[in-house]
DNA sequence: CTCAAAGTGTAGCATAGAATACATTCAGTG
DNA sequence: CACTGAATGTATTCTATGCTACACTTTGAG
C-alpha cells in the first residue's frame, strides 16, 4: 500500500466515476468551513458579551473573577480576551475596575441573548433535557444562521398554537 | 462612571437581589463553555476525518491539495494538521503519498458523516434551504449531543411516517 | 489606620490553526 | 529518459486561547 498513485492527469483531472454531477464541489465545502471559522471567531466576542449583560444584570457589575468562574477558564484568560473585546469596541473598562459594555457590545449580548433563548426552546421542544440543551445551546448557538433561526421560531410559534 | 465598586462582602458574597433560587449557578455555565471547547478541539479531528473518507470515496484517494481545496486552507494548514491527526492516531501518510483512514479514523469518519447527514436532513426537514442547512450543519455537527441527535432523528421518523 | 486576602495584572510558556515564501519530490510528456 | 509543472514539505510568522507563577491594587476587617 501506500504506492506511488497515479497522479490524476496532472492539470485538469478527468473526474473519476460519476462525480461530475450531483457532487457537492469542493467550492461549496470550503464555503461551508470558511462560514464555520468565521462564526467561532466570533464565538468569544458572543459568550463573553452575553456573560457580561448577564452579570450587570444580576450582580450589578461586572468583574474578571466572575467571568472566569462563569466561563470556566482562569482570570488571566479573561483578563487577556477583555483587552482584546475593548479593542475591537464592545468592551470597556479600566485597571482593577468593573466591566462594562459599549452601545455595540450590548448590541452583540443582546443579540446572543435571543438567538441563545431560542435555540434552548427549540431544543426543549423537542424533547431534549433542559440541562443538555443548555450545554448543546452554547455551542450551536453561534452557527445557527438568520435562515434557520427563523424556522426554529416558526417550530416554536406553531408548537404554541396548537398547545 | 466606573467608581471603585464596593467589593462584594471579600469572602461570602451576599447574594444579590433575589439569585439564589431559579439562578443558572456559573457552574453549570461554566460546564457548558467547557463542554463547548471541548467540542473544538474535535472539530478539525472530525472534519478531517470525513473529509479524508469522502475523497477516498468519490476519488480513490485523499491527497493534500484536495483536502486544501475541500477545507478552504493551504496546503501548508493540511499537512500540519494531517501529521498532528497522523500523531493522534487517526491518519497515515507517507511523504508525498496520499493520505489514509486507521481503523479508529473510520469509525470517527463514519460517525461525522452520518451525524452530518442527519442534522442537514433534520434542518432540511424545518424549511431550510439546502444551501443554508449544508452551511450551517458544518459548525453545529460538533455541538449535537447523542440526546439532541435521538431527538433530531425521532422528528426525522415522525415526519416521515406522516408523508 | 493597617494589612491581609481577594481581585487584577503581567511575564512567560504551550498548542492549534492559518498564512507567505521558499525548497524538494513526483510523474507525465515530449 | 530528461524536464518541468504540480504536489508536498519546511521555515518562519501571526493570532487566539489556555495555563502557572509571580507582582501589584483594593478594600473590608480589626
Ligand atoms: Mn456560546
Ligand atoms: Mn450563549
Ligand atoms: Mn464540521
Ligand atoms: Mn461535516
Amino acid at each position: 500500500m501506500t504506492q506511488p498513485g497515479k497522479r490524476r492527469n496532472a492539470r485538469g483531472r478527468p473526474k473519476a466515476g460519476g462525480e461530475a454531477a450531483r457532487a457537492r464541489t469542493a467550492d461549496q465545502h470550503a464555503d461551508a468551513f470558511r462560514r464555520t471559522r468565521r462564526a467561532h471567531i466570533e464565538e468569544t466576542a458572543e459568550d463573553y458579551a452575553e456573560a457580561v449583560a448577564e452579570l450587570i444584570a444580576s450582580r450589578g457589575e461586572a468583574r474578571v473573577v466572575d467571568l472566569a468562574k462563569m466561563l470556566g477558564v482562569t482570570h488571566v484568560t479573561v483578563s487577556r480576551t477583555v483587552a482584546r473585546l475593548q479593542a475591537r469596541g464592545l468592551l470597556t473598562c479600566e485597571p482593577y475596575r468593573a466591566i462594562f459594555l459599549t452601545e455595540e457590545g450590548r448590541r452583540v449580548a443582546e443579540r446572543s441573548r435571543r438567538r441563545h433563548e431560542v435555540v434552548v426552546a427549540f431544543l426543549q421542544s423537542l424533547g431534549v433535557s433542559r440541562a443538555v440543551a443548555e450545554a448543546d445551546a452554547e455551542g450551536l448557538e453561534h452557527h445557527v444562521s438568520g435562515e434557520t433561526l427563523a424556522a426554529f421560531e416558526r417550530f416554536l410559534d406553531r408548537r404554541r398554537e396548537s398547545f
